[in-house]
Order: C-alpha cells, then structure tokens, then sequence
DNA sequence: GCCGTTTTCGGCCCGACTGTTTTCAGTCG
C-alpha cells in the first residue's frame, strides 16, 4: 500500500482533530494542522524520497518529533500516536466537528453526557429533544444542529472559482447600491484565485457598517440570514453558498482588505512579524499601542512591516513573506502578456465555431495565434480526427492565414495517449504539424506506476510538444489520476515539452502547486483556454490567475512568447 | 509541537457574533 503525501497530511489532520477533542494544548494541534498543510502542499514525495535513503530536507513546521513521524508513516503506514487516539475515542467523534457551530468543546460535551459520536446518533439527540437539556445548549442549537444534519450530513460544500465569481459580481453590484457605501470588493479565496472558493467573503468601506450588513440581508437571492452585527453579516444563497460580509471605516479598508484576503496562514505570518516590532495587526490597522502606523491601504501595512505588496494569488505562507523581505517576489505573469493560446477546438472536433471565427474572436481579445488542435480519432464523441480530416482540415488553415492579418492560426492535435504509452495516429501523420498535445482521456484508474510509465512512454515520442491537462481532474466530479508528477515534469524538462495549465474552468490543471513544481524543475508552461466556442478565451484569466499562484512570470509561460520565438522553440532539434 | 537579528524557554494572531451565561465561553474566519 504506498504512502502518499495526502495519506500523511490527511493523517496529520486526524492527529489535530483528536487532540482537539481532547483539549489538548491548543499550540501542539497548531503544530499538526500546519504540518498537514506543508506537507500537503510539498512537491517531494516523501515517502519515495525517504524510502531511497534520503534525508527529509528542512520543512517548515516540522522538527524533530514531526519529522519522525513523517519517518514512521513513510516506513509503516501508520502513526503510533494516531493510533492511540483513535482506540481512546470512538471513530467517526471527528466527523461532528465539521457541524457549523459545533466545535470540540461542544463535541466532547455531546459524547460524555449523551455518549453521542456518529451523525445519526446526534441527530437523534437533537430530535429526542436531549440536547437542550445540557448545559451550554438551548432550544436553538438543538434546533440548528438537526437542520445541519438534514441538509448536508455535515459536508463541506466547495464551488469552482468561476461560479463562484458570478454570484460574487452580482452580490458585489447589490452592495455598490447600498446606503453610505463606499468601496465594495470581493477578498478571501476568490481574490487569490483558488480553483475552488468555500464562501465569499465581501468587504465593504462605510461609516454605517450596520445599514450596509442590513441591505445584505435584504438582498433577494438570501435564503437565511446566518449572523448579522454593526461590522459584519453572514448570509445564505439560495445557491446554498455563504457570504460573509465586513464592513470597516475608509482609514481601515488595507488593513481590512488583507486581514479578509487571507489566507489565514499568511496573515498570521504578518501579525506575527507585527509582534516582532512591538506592534499589533488587525483589520483595523497597525498598532503601536492607540496609534494607527498604517492602515487606509495594503501597501501602507506592508510597507510599515517592511515589506513590499504582495499579490494576493501568492498569500499562502508558502515562502513569498521570505521572497518580499529578500526582494525576491516573481515579477507575475498577466493576462497581457499572453501572445496566444495553444489549444483551441472549432466545428472540426467538438467545437461550435469555425477556425476562422475562432480565430477572429482570439484576435479581438488580442492574441497574435492559435493553435487549433482538435481532438483525434480516438474520441470519436468528440468527433476526433482520423489522418484524412486532419490533411483537410490542414487545407482550411491555410485558407484562413492566407484571409486573416493580424492572427496565425498554427496546425495542430490534441492525440490521444493510448493506455500503453502510444499515441493514437502515427508519427508520419504528426511531424507535420506545427504543434502536437498530448493528452490522456482513459484509463484514469490505472495503478500509479502504470500511468506513470504510460505518461512518460508518450512524452518519449519526439512530436509531442505539450503534455495537456496532466493531472485530468474536473473539479467536483473526478479526482486527478495517480501519477508521480514530479517524474513527469522532469520527464518533460529531459525532452524540452511544456506542461499545459489548461484554462477551462472545470479543470484549471496543472494546479497552483504543480505550477510551482514546474517553476522549480525549469520547464515551460503554456496557459490554454481549450475553448470549444468564441466566448471560452475569457478562460485564459482563470488560468492566469491559478499560474500566478504557482508564482509563474511570462518567462516561464510558452505562450507569453511572440510567434517567432515560439517558431523556434518548436523547430528545436 | 515549533521556534529563535530581544534564542534553548516561554512564547505562540486577533476580533466579532451567537446563544446562553447574567458577565462570558465557544465558535468562526
């Protein structure tokens, strides 16, 4: 059974969730929580990495105890500590605190009174009428927990960063209407362009805090109001996503701005260097005990710190304090410096506009090329294209080329990675072609060494340019493959292919971390939109936004580059 | 359990809202 990072992580979070419950010292479950994140987030494989002998490399949050128990897990799969809590409480006890408005306290009130550690258990309790009878608890709580219970057995709901952003724009455009209200702009996990967004968190400039959180409440897409005070609201979408709503005076709007951005890890990172200068950060300011030092913008904090603004896609505590205090924050790559975009679908395969119109709408939005690059024979859903389609459709673009100035339309294939490495029109059919994409669309359950030596296998072929989507996840409905990707990005730097941060707003994949990993290894990414459709190249901010997370700068982007130096990066070899 | 240009002990981010308590604990972000 091999070890993954996520096994770990996942098993660092059951560690903190227990200790919770048992009223631990709240800065040792701290010490968890933050190893699962880091550990998360790490590109090594620490179990491969361990197992060749190799010592763990220094890790933030993890010393010497947790670095033996990564050691421990790595070699055994399991964790002694992890072990023992789980025989002194009963399984599943965890899952209560995923419970809005329940947290360890109460949990462990509920199983020691009512010995109560399942869902249905508690949800029994809350119908029985038993909960109210203890003490802390009242009618409302037992009221609140079996409504939480019924609607989603206490699952976390996450919505895909695009959808997200519409209901926010709409929420945002109410809030500008509202009464002595100043600026209104989206913060937390939207404005640092997660792929996926667990609420929406707005914040708003006014002098009447408690006027704008009652336009919130009124707003007409509210099913329930959840909380509402002088500076802050919560309330529930009838789309079952939460918005959480702050409202600060125009002298705080920085201050409340970062606090609301987030995340969580970086601003402690930031008050805590506050405490390092004796002074105090919260959304109201920088303190230096009654005296406001900054405040009105982010830059003001962040310079007060000593540091520069830093963009909101890289507030992860994942190094970039470090880089700002070093002066080594990447210069980002924008949405402007896209020259063009490498994976586009028309009517050929499965797309609803033709090249040329494809092509016309890529150069409104200012891209100098495309590529189309339909899918191949192999997706016949998709209307693939078997050698004969491809040499006419080869015809087409040069037709169009020849009509159109100001955009080149590159001839190119989104082939099929068969499941034994191979691809699925052969390598007379390919050379060709302007540029070729590799791409697995089956087989996604294949044990992880098999899908590794298949990905690998196909990134040996020496027309394959792109390896599209790597990790061929969709958002909520399938999770990546198993592979070692790392082995794939060094694979790719080995055989000069680029990696594709596809755009598409169910994919968005490479992800911010295997952006990063491809940062670190050297090799190129292109940001495509796979549009099917004219309006699909809006996709490319979404990609933008998730390779600004990965800290990626348009050197590193293989589309950032002019049609000539792409020329020559594809005529390689 | 981690960590150190106020180091190896004594710290560890900070404030708002709810429900229940009759002055505040628990939870959340």
């Amino acid at each position: 059974m091999p070890v993954t990072n996520a096994d770990l992580a996942a098993a660092f979070g059951q560690i903190a969730d227990l200790l919770e419950l048992q009223q631990a010292n709240p800065f040792r479950i701290r010490a968890y929580r933050k190893a699962a994140r880091v550990v998360s987030e790490l590109r090594l494989d620490v179990a491969t990495h361990l197992a060749a002998g190799k010592p763990l490399p220094k890790l933030p949050g993890i010393g010497k105890d947790l670095g033996a128990k990564v050691a421990e897990f790595a070699a055994t799969g399991h964790i002694a500590l992890l072990d023992r809590l789980q025989r002194e409480l009963p399984a599943g006890i965890a899952d209560l605190l995923a419970l809005p408005g329940l947290g360890p306290k109460r949990v462990r009130v509920l199983y020691d009174e009512l010995h109560v550690h399942s869902l249905p258990q508690l949800l029994r309790a809350a119908r029985d009428g038993r909960i109210r009878t203890l003490h802390g608890f009242g009618v409302r709580t037992e009221e609140k927990i079996a409504k939480a219970i019924e609607q989603h057995l206490g699952q976390v709901r996450r919505f895909k960063l695009a959808t997200a952003a519409q209901y926010a724009a709409a929420v945002a455009a109410y809030l500008r209407r509202a009464p002595g209200v100043g600026d209104v702009i989206a913060a937390g996990s939207l404005r640092r362009c997660r792929d996926t967004v667990g609420d929406v968190d707005m914040l708003a400039t006014s002098t009447d805090g408690g006027a704008v959180c009652g336009w919130l409440a009124r707003y007409p897409d509210v099913a329930e109001v959840l909380a509402s005070g002088p500076t802050r609201a919560s309330v529930l979408l009838r789309a079952d996503l939460q918005v959480d709503l702050r409202v600060v005076p125009p002298a705080s709007h920085g201050a409340a701005l970062l606090y609301f951005t987030g995340s969580k890890a970086h601003n402690i990172r930031l008050r805590n260097l506050a405490l390092e200068r004796g002074l105090k950060l919260n959304e109201y300011g920088l303190w230096r005990g009654r005296e406001q030092l900054a405040g009105a913008t982010e830059e003001d904090v962040y310079a007060a710190l000593g540091l520069p603004w830093i963009p909101p896609e890289l507030r992860e505590d994942r190094g970039e304090i470090e880089a700002a205090a070093h002066g080594g924050l990447p210069s980002l790559v924008t949405r402007a410096d896209l020259r063009g975009d490498l994976h586009v679908h028309t009517k050929w395969s499965d797309g609803t506009a033709t090249i040329e119109a494809m092509a016309a709408a890529a150069r409104e939005r200012g891209l100098g090329y495309i590529a189309v690059s339909e899918h191949s024979r192999r997706l016949a859903v998709a209307h693939g294209l078997d050698p004969v389609r491809l040499a006419k459709q080869r015809g087409e673009i040069e037709s169009v080329n020849a009509r159109l100035h100001g955009i080149s339309v590159l001839a190119g294939i989104e082939v099929d990675v068969l499941e034994d490495g191979s691809l699925d029109l052969p390598d007379e059919v390919l050379a060709p072609l302007d540029i070729v994409v590799a791409a697995v669309h089956s087989q996604f359950h294949l044990p992880r060494a098999v899908q590794t030596r298949r990905i690998l296998a196909a990134l040996d072929n020496p027309h394959v340019r792109i390896l599209a989507h790597p990790l061929g996840r969709l958002i909520d409905q399938r999770e990546p493959y198993d592979v070692d990707l790392l082995a794939v990005v060094r694979k790719c730097r080995e055989r000069n292919v680029a990696l594709e941060l596809n755009a598409h707003p169910e994919r968005l994949d490479l992800t911010d971390v295997g952006c990063r990993m491809a940062r670190d290894e050297g090799v190129l990414v292109a940001i495509n939109s796979d549009a099917h459709g004219v309006h699909q190249f809006d996709n490319l901010d979404l990609g933008v936004g998730q390779a600004r997370r990965g800290w990626l700068e348009p050197a590193q982007v293989l589309n950032a580059r002019p049609l000539p130096e792409l020329r020559r990066w594809l005529d390689r070899d």
